[in-house]
DNA sequence: AAAGGCAATTGATCAGGATCAATTTCGGCG
DNA sequence: CGCCGAAATTGATCCTGATCAATTGCCTTT
Protein backbone atom coordinates (compact mmCIF):
# COMPACT_ATOMS: atom_id res chain seq x y z
CA UNK A 1 0.00 0.00 0.00
CA UNK A 2 1.92 2.48 -1.02
CA UNK A 3 -0.93 5.22 -0.25
CA UNK A 4 -0.93 4.46 3.46
CA UNK A 5 0.04 7.99 4.48
CA UNK A 6 -3.37 9.02 3.08
CA UNK A 7 -4.87 6.52 6.13
CA UNK A 8 -4.90 8.91 8.75
CA UNK A 9 -4.55 12.10 8.17
CA UNK A 10 -6.42 13.70 11.48
CA UNK A 11 -7.33 17.19 10.08
CA UNK A 12 -7.08 19.91 8.06
CA UNK A 13 -6.13 19.26 4.45
CA UNK A 14 -8.56 20.41 1.04
CA UNK A 15 -9.28 23.95 1.34
CA UNK A 16 -9.22 24.92 4.71
CA UNK A 17 -11.41 27.56 3.78
CA UNK A 18 -15.41 26.88 2.56
CA UNK A 19 -14.71 30.27 0.71
CA UNK A 20 -12.67 28.73 -2.19
CA UNK A 21 -14.92 25.95 -1.71
CA UNK A 22 -16.59 25.04 -5.07
CA UNK A 23 -19.82 23.32 -4.01
CA UNK A 24 -20.53 25.72 -1.50
CA UNK A 25 -23.55 27.22 -3.59
CA UNK A 26 -25.05 23.71 -4.13
CA UNK A 27 -25.03 23.29 -0.07
CA UNK A 28 -27.40 23.83 2.81
CA UNK A 29 -24.23 26.67 3.92
CA UNK A 30 -24.98 28.84 1.19
CA UNK A 31 -27.45 30.87 3.29
CA UNK A 32 -24.75 31.99 5.72
CA UNK A 33 -23.57 35.14 6.43
CA UNK A 34 -19.47 35.85 5.64
CA UNK A 35 -19.11 35.75 9.52
CA UNK A 36 -21.21 32.67 9.99
CA UNK A 37 -18.90 30.89 6.85
CA UNK A 38 -15.79 32.47 8.67
CA UNK A 39 -16.63 30.55 12.08
CA UNK A 40 -17.66 27.18 10.35
CA UNK A 41 -14.48 27.26 8.80
CA UNK A 42 -12.88 27.71 11.92
CA UNK A 43 -14.60 24.65 13.50
CA UNK A 44 -15.26 22.01 10.58
CA UNK A 45 -12.37 19.25 10.61
CA UNK A 46 -11.55 18.25 6.62
CA UNK A 47 -10.27 14.77 6.54
CA UNK A 48 -9.21 12.15 3.48
CA UNK A 49 -10.87 8.99 3.22
CA UNK A 50 -9.62 6.13 1.56
CA UNK A 51 -11.80 3.89 -0.88
CA UNK A 52 -13.94 1.11 1.32
CA UNK A 53 -13.18 3.34 4.32
CA UNK A 54 -16.21 3.71 6.97
CA UNK A 55 -16.75 7.25 7.77
CA UNK A 56 -19.23 6.43 10.74
CA UNK A 57 -21.42 3.57 11.19
CA UNK A 58 -24.61 2.43 12.00
CA UNK A 59 -25.92 2.62 15.55
CA UNK A 60 -22.56 4.88 16.63
CA UNK A 61 -23.80 7.93 18.17
CA UNK A 62 -23.91 11.26 16.10
CA UNK A 63 -21.16 13.38 16.92
CA UNK A 64 -22.22 16.20 13.71
CA UNK A 65 -22.45 16.00 10.65
CA UNK A 66 -20.05 15.79 7.22
CA UNK A 67 -20.45 17.53 4.05
CA UNK A 68 -18.72 15.86 1.32
CA UNK A 69 -15.77 17.96 -0.22
CA UNK A 70 -14.85 15.65 -3.11
CA UNK A 71 -16.54 12.63 -4.32
CA UNK A 72 -18.41 9.78 -3.47
CA UNK A 73 -19.96 8.05 -0.40
CA UNK A 74 -22.31 5.53 -0.14
CA UNK A 75 -24.88 5.14 2.44
CA UNK A 76 -25.47 1.76 3.45
CA UNK A 77 -28.03 -0.20 5.77
CA UNK A 78 -27.34 -3.71 7.52
CA UNK A 79 -29.17 -5.83 9.58
CA UNK A 80 -27.90 -8.77 12.24
CA UNK A 81 -28.63 -11.51 9.24
CA UNK A 82 -26.34 -9.85 7.30
CA UNK A 83 -28.42 -8.53 4.83
CA UNK A 84 -27.31 -5.38 3.28
CA UNK A 85 -28.98 -2.43 1.01
CA UNK A 86 -27.05 0.52 -0.16
CA UNK A 87 -30.01 3.80 0.05
CA UNK A 88 -28.30 6.10 -1.68
CA UNK A 89 -25.30 7.37 -3.37
CA UNK A 90 -23.72 11.35 -1.87
CA UNK A 91 -21.94 13.30 -3.82
CA UNK A 92 -19.54 15.91 -3.73
CA UNK A 93 -21.66 18.97 -2.21
CA UNK A 94 -24.15 16.85 -0.41
CA UNK A 95 -24.23 17.23 3.25
CA UNK A 96 -24.11 13.59 5.34
CA UNK A 97 -25.56 12.69 8.88
CA UNK A 98 -27.73 15.60 9.35
CA UNK A 99 -30.91 13.12 9.81
CA UNK A 100 -29.30 11.50 12.63
CA UNK A 101 -28.60 15.14 13.55
CA UNK A 102 -31.65 16.39 13.30
CA UNK A 103 -33.90 13.80 14.76
CA UNK A 104 -31.37 13.35 17.88
CA UNK A 105 -31.01 10.00 17.18
CA UNK A 106 -28.26 7.55 16.70
CA UNK A 107 -26.41 7.11 13.04
CA UNK A 108 -29.19 4.57 11.26
CA UNK A 109 -27.05 4.05 8.62
CA UNK A 110 -23.76 3.71 7.74
CA UNK A 111 -21.73 5.91 5.28
CA UNK A 112 -18.17 4.51 3.56
CA UNK A 113 -16.28 6.09 0.78
CA UNK A 114 -16.69 4.45 -2.33
CA UNK A 115 -14.14 6.20 -3.52
CA UNK A 116 -10.65 8.07 -2.07
CA UNK A 117 -12.45 11.25 -1.08
CA UNK A 118 -12.72 14.11 1.15
CA UNK A 119 -15.14 15.01 3.77
CA UNK A 120 -15.78 18.21 6.22
CA UNK A 121 -16.74 17.43 9.84
CA UNK A 122 -19.54 19.63 11.71
CA UNK A 123 -19.27 19.21 15.23
CA UNK A 124 -22.83 19.34 16.89
CA UNK A 125 -21.97 22.34 18.80
CA UNK A 126 -21.15 24.47 15.35
CA UNK A 127 -24.27 23.07 13.90
CA UNK A 128 -26.32 24.17 17.25
CA UNK A 129 -25.03 26.97 16.96
CA UNK A 130 -25.16 28.32 13.65
CA UNK A 131 -29.09 26.56 13.34
CA UNK A 132 -29.67 29.02 15.95
CA UNK A 133 -28.04 32.19 14.62
CA UNK A 134 -29.73 31.82 11.01
CA UNK A 135 -33.46 30.38 10.37
CA UNK A 136 -32.53 30.20 7.24
CA UNK A 137 -30.48 27.65 7.48
CA UNK A 138 -32.79 25.16 9.11
CA UNK A 139 -35.74 26.29 6.36
CA UNK A 140 -32.41 24.59 4.02
CA UNK A 141 -32.19 21.48 5.86
CA UNK A 142 -36.02 21.35 5.95
CA UNK A 143 -36.88 21.43 2.35
CA UNK A 144 -33.57 18.69 1.88
CA UNK A 145 -35.15 16.88 4.76
CA UNK A 146 -38.77 17.02 2.97
CA UNK A 147 -37.45 16.36 -0.50
CA UNK A 148 -35.70 13.09 0.84
CA UNK A 149 -38.82 11.66 2.51
CA UNK A 150 -40.75 12.56 -0.57
CA UNK A 151 -38.00 10.05 -2.08
CA UNK A 152 -37.67 7.98 0.61
CA UNK A 153 -41.28 7.46 0.62
CA UNK A 154 -41.07 6.78 -3.21
CA UNK A 155 -38.67 3.73 -2.64
CA UNK A 156 -40.67 2.15 -0.20
CA UNK A 157 -43.96 2.10 -2.45
CA UNK A 158 -42.10 0.98 -5.67
CA UNK A 159 -40.56 -1.64 -3.64
CA UNK A 160 -44.08 -3.59 -2.98
CA UNK A 161 -46.07 -2.42 -6.24
CA UNK A 162 -43.20 -3.11 -8.91
CA UNK A 163 -41.10 -5.78 -9.99
CA UNK A 164 -37.26 -5.54 -10.02
CA UNK A 165 -36.93 -5.46 -13.08
CA UNK A 166 -38.62 -1.59 -13.57
CA UNK A 167 -37.18 -0.79 -10.59
CA UNK A 168 -33.78 -1.51 -12.20
CA UNK A 169 -34.72 0.26 -14.97
CA UNK A 170 -35.49 3.26 -12.80
CA UNK A 171 -32.20 3.09 -11.47
CA UNK A 172 -30.14 2.95 -14.15
CA UNK A 173 -32.44 6.65 -15.53
CA UNK A 174 -31.18 7.78 -12.14
CA UNK A 175 -27.36 7.33 -13.00
CA UNK A 176 -28.02 8.00 -16.67
CA UNK A 177 -28.40 12.20 -14.86
CA UNK A 178 -25.00 11.83 -13.25
CA UNK A 179 -22.98 9.46 -15.54
CA UNK A 180 -24.71 9.21 -19.27
CA UNK A 181 -23.11 10.00 -22.24
CA UNK A 182 -26.46 10.72 -24.62
CA UNK A 183 -25.53 9.90 -27.81
CA UNK A 184 -26.41 11.80 -31.15
CA UNK A 185 -28.76 8.70 -32.45
CA UNK A 186 -30.69 8.21 -29.42
CA UNK A 187 -27.80 5.74 -27.95
CA UNK A 188 -26.95 6.35 -24.20
CA UNK A 189 -23.09 4.94 -22.64
CA UNK A 190 -22.09 5.48 -19.32
CA UNK A 191 -19.80 4.01 -16.68
CA UNK A 192 -21.06 2.76 -13.13
CA UNK A 193 -19.60 3.79 -10.13
CA UNK A 194 -20.78 0.54 -8.54
CA UNK A 195 -19.74 -2.91 -8.66
CA UNK A 196 -22.99 -5.94 -9.12
CA UNK A 197 -23.54 -6.45 -5.76
CA UNK A 198 -23.82 -2.67 -5.19
CA UNK A 199 -25.99 -2.24 -8.09
CA UNK A 200 -28.06 -5.65 -6.64
CA UNK A 201 -28.14 -3.70 -3.18
CA UNK A 202 -29.61 -0.59 -4.46
CA UNK A 203 -32.82 -1.86 -5.54
CA UNK A 204 -32.52 -4.75 -2.65
CA UNK A 205 -32.24 -7.93 -4.47
CA UNK A 206 -29.51 -10.91 -4.41
CA UNK A 207 -26.69 -10.95 -6.27
CA UNK A 208 -27.83 -13.96 -8.74
CA UNK A 209 -31.03 -12.18 -9.40
CA UNK A 210 -28.71 -8.86 -10.51
CA UNK A 211 -27.23 -11.04 -12.83
CA UNK A 212 -30.19 -12.60 -14.81
CA UNK A 213 -31.82 -9.32 -14.92
CA UNK A 214 -28.61 -7.85 -16.94
CA UNK A 215 -28.65 -10.94 -19.20
CA UNK A 216 -32.16 -10.75 -19.94
CA UNK A 217 -31.72 -6.68 -20.91
CA UNK A 218 -29.11 -7.83 -22.77
CA UNK A 219 -31.12 -10.83 -24.98
CA UNK A 220 -33.88 -8.17 -25.11
CA UNK A 221 -31.67 -5.42 -26.70
CA UNK A 222 -32.49 -3.18 -23.68
CA UNK A 223 -28.79 -2.45 -22.13
CA UNK A 224 -25.42 -3.96 -22.75
CA UNK A 225 -23.52 -4.42 -20.18
CA UNK A 226 -19.34 -5.02 -19.60
CA UNK A 227 -17.73 -4.54 -16.20
CA UNK A 228 -18.95 -1.31 -15.06
CA UNK A 229 -19.72 0.42 -18.33
CA UNK A 230 -22.85 0.17 -19.86
CA UNK A 231 -24.47 0.94 -23.58
CA UNK A 232 -27.88 1.54 -24.11
CA UNK A 233 -28.46 1.88 -28.04
CA UNK A 234 -32.30 2.93 -28.02
CA UNK A 235 -33.13 5.41 -24.73
CA UNK A 236 -36.70 5.43 -25.58
CA UNK A 237 -36.89 1.31 -25.24
CA UNK A 238 -35.16 1.66 -21.66
CA UNK A 239 -38.02 4.37 -20.56
CA UNK A 240 -40.65 2.09 -21.94
CA UNK A 241 -39.77 -0.03 -19.35
CA UNK A 242 -41.39 2.62 -16.82
CA UNK A 243 -44.29 3.40 -18.19
CA UNK A 244 -47.28 3.72 -16.15
CA UNK A 245 -45.36 3.21 -13.14
CA UNK A 246 -43.52 6.29 -13.30
CA UNK A 247 -43.90 8.45 -10.33
CA UNK A 248 -40.71 10.00 -10.09
CA UNK B 1 -77.93 8.59 6.93
CA UNK B 2 -79.34 11.15 10.08
CA UNK B 3 -75.61 12.78 10.59
CA UNK B 4 -75.98 14.02 7.00
CA UNK B 5 -76.21 17.64 8.35
CA UNK B 6 -72.51 17.06 9.31
CA UNK B 7 -71.53 17.18 5.59
CA UNK B 8 -70.32 19.87 4.40
CA UNK B 9 -70.22 22.38 7.21
CA UNK B 10 -67.89 24.55 5.85
CA UNK B 11 -66.12 25.89 8.35
CA UNK B 12 -65.21 27.28 12.15
CA UNK B 13 -66.59 24.21 13.86
CA UNK B 14 -64.71 22.49 16.84
CA UNK B 15 -63.00 24.16 19.51
CA UNK B 16 -62.67 27.95 17.67
CA UNK B 17 -59.81 28.35 19.36
CA UNK B 18 -56.09 26.42 19.57
CA UNK B 19 -56.10 27.27 22.97
CA UNK B 20 -59.03 24.97 24.46
CA UNK B 21 -57.08 22.35 22.13
CA UNK B 22 -56.07 19.16 24.46
CA UNK B 23 -53.79 18.24 21.52
CA UNK B 24 -52.10 21.71 21.62
CA UNK B 25 -48.94 20.36 23.78
CA UNK B 26 -48.33 17.22 21.31
CA UNK B 27 -48.60 19.67 18.49
CA UNK B 28 -45.37 21.52 16.78
CA UNK B 29 -47.36 24.59 17.19
CA UNK B 30 -46.45 24.47 21.42
CA UNK B 31 -43.62 26.25 20.33
CA UNK B 32 -45.85 29.01 19.43
CA UNK B 33 -45.80 32.49 21.93
CA UNK B 34 -49.35 33.33 22.53
CA UNK B 35 -49.36 36.01 20.22
CA UNK B 36 -48.17 33.71 17.34
CA UNK B 37 -51.01 31.23 18.64
CA UNK B 38 -54.06 34.05 18.31
CA UNK B 39 -53.19 34.37 15.15
CA UNK B 40 -52.96 31.01 14.11
CA UNK B 41 -56.73 30.82 15.57
CA UNK B 42 -57.59 33.29 13.40
CA UNK B 43 -56.41 32.02 10.28
CA UNK B 44 -56.88 28.53 10.45
CA UNK B 45 -60.28 26.90 9.49
CA UNK B 46 -61.92 24.05 11.13
CA UNK B 47 -63.46 21.10 9.20
CA UNK B 48 -65.55 18.13 9.82
CA UNK B 49 -65.06 15.39 7.29
CA UNK B 50 -67.05 12.22 6.98
CA UNK B 51 -65.74 8.70 7.35
CA UNK B 52 -63.83 7.80 3.33
CA UNK B 53 -64.32 11.51 2.48
CA UNK B 54 -60.69 13.13 1.00
CA UNK B 55 -58.91 15.89 2.46
CA UNK B 56 -56.95 16.14 -0.33
CA UNK B 57 -55.79 14.25 -3.24
CA UNK B 58 -51.84 12.85 -4.63
CA UNK B 59 -51.36 15.53 -7.25
CA UNK B 60 -53.22 18.26 -6.05
CA UNK B 61 -51.45 21.29 -4.94
CA UNK B 62 -50.41 22.21 -1.66
CA UNK B 63 -52.35 24.57 -0.27
CA UNK B 64 -51.15 24.60 3.27
CA UNK B 65 -50.95 22.24 5.86
CA UNK B 66 -53.87 20.28 8.28
CA UNK B 67 -53.48 19.61 11.81
CA UNK B 68 -56.23 16.44 12.73
CA UNK B 69 -58.01 17.83 15.71
CA UNK B 70 -59.98 14.24 16.46
CA UNK B 71 -59.93 11.26 15.29
CA UNK B 72 -57.92 9.53 12.69
CA UNK B 73 -56.89 10.13 8.90
CA UNK B 74 -55.24 7.80 6.42
CA UNK B 75 -52.61 8.73 4.06
CA UNK B 76 -52.63 6.95 0.85
CA UNK B 77 -50.62 6.44 -1.94
CA UNK B 78 -51.89 5.31 -5.11
CA UNK B 79 -50.29 4.30 -9.31
CA UNK B 80 -51.74 4.23 -12.44
CA UNK B 81 -52.10 0.52 -12.12
CA UNK B 82 -54.39 1.01 -9.64
CA UNK B 83 -52.41 -0.08 -6.77
CA UNK B 84 -52.99 1.28 -3.29
CA UNK B 85 -51.00 1.52 -0.38
CA UNK B 86 -51.44 2.66 3.39
CA UNK B 87 -48.95 4.55 4.45
CA UNK B 88 -49.65 5.37 7.37
CA UNK B 89 -52.57 6.76 9.62
CA UNK B 90 -52.21 10.25 11.49
CA UNK B 91 -53.97 10.69 14.79
CA UNK B 92 -55.17 13.80 16.42
CA UNK B 93 -52.47 16.29 17.44
CA UNK B 94 -50.31 15.13 14.10
CA UNK B 95 -50.35 17.91 11.52
CA UNK B 96 -50.54 16.81 7.89
CA UNK B 97 -49.33 17.91 4.30
CA UNK B 98 -46.35 19.27 5.24
CA UNK B 99 -44.16 16.81 3.86
CA UNK B 100 -45.36 18.32 0.44
CA UNK B 101 -45.02 22.13 1.89
CA UNK B 102 -41.79 22.15 2.96
CA UNK B 103 -40.81 20.59 0.07
CA UNK B 104 -42.54 22.79 -1.87
CA UNK B 105 -44.07 20.43 -4.44
CA UNK B 106 -47.53 18.71 -5.05
CA UNK B 107 -49.05 16.11 -2.70
CA UNK B 108 -47.49 12.99 -2.88
CA UNK B 109 -50.31 11.05 -0.71
CA UNK B 110 -53.86 11.55 -0.49
CA UNK B 111 -54.94 11.60 2.59
CA UNK B 112 -58.47 10.95 4.07
CA UNK B 113 -60.67 10.57 6.77
CA UNK B 114 -61.05 6.64 8.40
CA UNK B 115 -63.25 8.30 11.04
CA UNK B 116 -65.42 11.18 11.39
CA UNK B 117 -63.25 13.22 11.99
CA UNK B 118 -62.45 17.07 12.21
CA UNK B 119 -59.17 18.99 10.66
CA UNK B 120 -57.89 22.55 10.57
CA UNK B 121 -56.36 23.66 7.49
CA UNK B 122 -53.49 26.50 7.96
CA UNK B 123 -52.94 27.85 4.38
CA UNK B 124 -49.35 28.55 3.05
CA UNK B 125 -49.07 31.82 3.52
CA UNK B 126 -49.79 31.94 6.95
CA UNK B 127 -47.60 28.90 7.67
CA UNK B 128 -44.72 30.81 6.21
CA UNK B 129 -45.37 33.90 8.39
CA UNK B 130 -45.54 31.70 11.26
CA UNK B 131 -42.23 30.06 10.34
CA UNK B 132 -40.16 33.13 9.72
CA UNK B 133 -41.41 34.68 12.75
CA UNK B 134 -40.31 31.97 14.96
CA UNK B 135 -37.13 30.11 14.23
CA UNK B 136 -38.62 27.22 16.61
CA UNK B 137 -41.52 26.44 14.88
CA UNK B 138 -39.20 25.64 12.11
CA UNK B 139 -36.92 23.60 14.16
CA UNK B 140 -39.60 21.34 14.97
CA UNK B 141 -41.12 20.42 11.87
CA UNK B 142 -37.02 19.77 11.40
CA UNK B 143 -36.97 17.17 13.91
CA UNK B 144 -40.65 15.63 12.75
CA UNK B 145 -39.86 15.53 9.56
CA UNK B 146 -35.99 13.74 10.66
CA UNK B 147 -37.69 11.19 12.10
CA UNK B 148 -40.36 10.14 9.84
CA UNK B 149 -37.47 9.92 6.93
CA UNK B 150 -35.56 7.48 9.46
CA UNK B 151 -39.04 5.60 9.38
CA UNK B 152 -39.56 5.64 5.76
CA UNK B 153 -35.88 4.17 5.30
CA UNK B 154 -36.93 1.62 8.07
CA UNK B 155 -39.80 0.63 5.98
CA UNK B 156 -38.50 0.48 2.48
CA UNK B 157 -35.15 -1.62 4.32
CA UNK B 158 -37.92 -3.51 5.55
CA UNK B 159 -39.80 -4.61 2.60
CA UNK B 160 -36.80 -5.82 0.90
CA UNK B 161 -35.40 -7.79 3.39
CA UNK B 162 -38.54 -9.13 6.07
CA UNK B 163 -40.76 -11.44 4.72
CA UNK B 164 -44.65 -10.16 5.04
CA UNK B 165 -45.10 -12.54 7.87
CA UNK B 166 -42.26 -10.82 9.84
CA UNK B 167 -43.50 -7.20 8.48
CA UNK B 168 -47.17 -7.91 9.63
CA UNK B 169 -46.24 -8.68 12.74
CA UNK B 170 -44.59 -5.31 12.89
CA UNK B 171 -47.43 -4.08 12.14
CA UNK B 172 -49.57 -5.90 14.81
CA UNK B 173 -47.02 -4.51 17.51
CA UNK B 174 -47.16 -1.06 16.70
CA UNK B 175 -50.47 -1.06 16.76
CA UNK B 176 -50.55 -2.12 20.03
CA UNK B 177 -49.02 0.57 21.27
CA UNK B 178 -52.45 2.82 20.51
CA UNK B 179 -54.82 0.14 20.71
CA UNK B 180 -53.49 -2.73 22.87
CA UNK B 181 -55.23 -3.51 25.83
CA UNK B 182 -52.61 -5.72 28.19
CA UNK B 183 -54.22 -8.41 30.22
CA UNK B 184 -52.31 -9.72 33.24
CA UNK B 185 -51.96 -13.26 31.94
CA UNK B 186 -49.42 -11.74 28.86
CA UNK B 187 -52.34 -11.83 27.00
CA UNK B 188 -53.40 -9.04 24.64
CA UNK B 189 -56.84 -7.87 23.11
CA UNK B 190 -56.94 -4.81 20.61
CA UNK B 191 -59.47 -3.18 18.41
CA UNK B 192 -58.35 -2.61 15.27
CA UNK B 193 -59.46 0.38 13.05
CA UNK B 194 -59.04 -1.31 9.77
CA UNK B 195 -60.30 -3.45 6.89
CA UNK B 196 -58.33 -6.54 6.14
CA UNK B 197 -58.06 -4.56 2.98
CA UNK B 198 -56.17 -1.67 4.85
CA UNK B 199 -54.00 -3.84 6.71
CA UNK B 200 -52.83 -5.88 3.41
CA UNK B 201 -51.87 -2.22 2.04
CA UNK B 202 -50.20 -1.30 4.93
CA UNK B 203 -47.53 -4.16 4.13
CA UNK B 204 -48.13 -4.05 0.52
CA UNK B 205 -49.45 -7.55 0.03
CA UNK B 206 -52.94 -8.34 -1.53
CA UNK B 207 -55.91 -8.73 0.43
CA UNK B 208 -55.66 -13.12 -0.08
CA UNK B 209 -52.29 -13.33 1.18
CA UNK B 210 -53.84 -11.15 4.56
CA UNK B 211 -56.11 -13.78 5.02
CA UNK B 212 -53.84 -16.32 4.67
CA UNK B 213 -51.14 -14.69 6.97
CA UNK B 214 -53.72 -14.78 9.49
CA UNK B 215 -54.86 -18.11 9.05
CA UNK B 216 -51.28 -18.85 9.62
CA UNK B 217 -50.96 -16.80 12.72
CA UNK B 218 -54.27 -18.47 14.09
CA UNK B 219 -52.99 -22.03 13.05
CA UNK B 220 -50.08 -21.70 15.14
CA UNK B 221 -51.72 -20.08 18.13
CA UNK B 222 -50.00 -16.47 17.24
CA UNK B 223 -53.01 -14.47 17.43
CA UNK B 224 -56.83 -15.12 16.88
CA UNK B 225 -58.84 -12.16 14.65
CA UNK B 226 -62.96 -11.90 14.59
CA UNK B 227 -64.03 -8.53 13.22
CA UNK B 228 -61.40 -6.12 13.93
CA UNK B 229 -60.67 -7.64 17.21
CA UNK B 230 -57.65 -9.29 18.01
CA UNK B 231 -56.59 -11.40 20.93
CA UNK B 232 -53.12 -12.40 21.27
CA UNK B 233 -52.54 -14.90 24.03
CA UNK B 234 -48.92 -14.32 24.35
CA UNK B 235 -47.55 -11.49 23.47
CA UNK B 236 -44.07 -12.85 23.86
CA UNK B 237 -44.59 -15.17 21.27
CA UNK B 238 -45.46 -12.60 18.67
CA UNK B 239 -42.49 -10.72 19.77
CA UNK B 240 -40.25 -13.64 18.46
CA UNK B 241 -41.74 -13.10 14.90
CA UNK B 242 -39.50 -10.33 14.92
CA UNK B 243 -36.26 -11.47 16.69
CA UNK B 244 -33.10 -10.49 15.36
CA UNK B 245 -34.98 -8.86 12.46
CA UNK B 246 -35.67 -6.17 14.63
CA UNK B 247 -34.53 -2.29 14.25
CA UNK B 248 -37.28 0.16 15.32
C1' DA C 1 -87.31 -11.98 6.35
C1' DA C 2 -85.40 -11.75 1.70
C1' DA C 3 -82.24 -9.83 -1.51
C1' DG C 4 -78.39 -7.56 -2.93
C1' DG C 5 -73.61 -6.19 -2.71
C1' DC C 6 -69.24 -6.04 -0.97
C1' DA C 7 -65.60 -7.86 2.08
C1' DA C 8 -63.35 -11.85 3.30
C1' DT C 9 -62.01 -16.46 2.83
C1' DT C 10 -60.52 -20.52 0.38
C1' DG C 11 -58.66 -23.27 -3.41
C1' DA C 12 -55.65 -24.06 -7.42
C1' DT C 13 -52.13 -22.53 -10.10
C1' DC C 14 -48.40 -19.52 -11.61
C1' DA C 15 -44.30 -16.69 -11.53
C1' DG C 16 -40.72 -13.97 -9.61
C1' DG C 17 -36.80 -14.12 -6.78
C1' DA C 18 -34.20 -16.64 -3.29
C1' DT C 19 -31.23 -20.20 -2.34
C1' DC C 20 -27.64 -23.59 -2.94
C1' DA C 21 -24.05 -25.29 -5.63
C1' DA C 22 -20.87 -25.23 -9.40
C1' DT C 23 -18.23 -22.80 -12.80
C1' DT C 24 -16.25 -19.02 -15.08
C1' DT C 25 -14.24 -14.50 -15.33
C1' DC C 26 -11.38 -11.03 -13.94
C1' DG C 27 -7.94 -8.16 -11.50
C1' DG C 28 -3.83 -8.23 -8.95
C1' DC C 29 0.63 -10.44 -7.83
C1' DG C 30 4.48 -13.40 -7.42
C1' DC D 1 3.15 -16.14 -17.58
C1' DG D 2 0.55 -18.56 -14.52
C1' DC D 3 -1.62 -18.44 -9.99
C1' DC D 4 -4.74 -16.95 -6.61
C1' DG D 5 -8.96 -15.12 -4.55
C1' DA D 6 -12.91 -12.48 -5.06
C1' DA D 7 -16.59 -11.22 -8.04
C1' DA D 8 -19.73 -12.59 -11.42
C1' DT D 9 -22.31 -15.83 -13.98
C1' DT D 10 -25.04 -19.95 -14.73
C1' DG D 11 -27.88 -23.92 -13.51
C1' DA D 12 -31.35 -26.42 -10.72
C1' DT D 13 -34.67 -26.21 -7.39
C1' DC D 14 -37.60 -24.27 -3.78
C1' DC D 15 -40.72 -21.12 -1.66
C1' DT D 16 -43.23 -17.01 -1.11
C1' DG D 17 -46.68 -14.25 -2.58
C1' DA D 18 -49.56 -13.00 -6.82
C1' DT D 19 -53.23 -14.21 -9.63
C1' DC D 20 -57.62 -16.07 -11.08
C1' DA D 21 -61.81 -18.08 -9.85
C1' DA D 22 -65.33 -19.60 -6.76
C1' DT D 23 -67.60 -19.50 -2.37
C1' DT D 24 -68.86 -17.82 1.97
C1' DG D 25 -70.09 -14.49 5.24
C1' DC D 26 -71.71 -10.10 6.71
C1' DC D 27 -74.15 -5.89 6.54
C1' DT D 28 -77.27 -2.93 4.35
C1' DT D 29 -81.47 -2.13 2.06
C1' DT D 30 -86.08 -2.96 1.22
Amino acid sequence: MTQAPLDTEPDDSGPPTCFSCPNRERTEWCVLTEAETKFLVGRKKSRRYLPGETIYRQGDPCNGIYCVESDMVGIRRNDPDGNSILLGIAYEGTILGYRSYLADEEHRCSAEALKACTLCFIDAATLRQLLQGNPDLGLQFLKRTARALGQAEDKFFQSVTLTIRTRFAHLLLVMKDRYGQEHDDGGLVMELPLSRQDLASMIGVRPESMSRLIRRFEDEGIAFFSGRRVHVPRLHILMDEIQSADLA
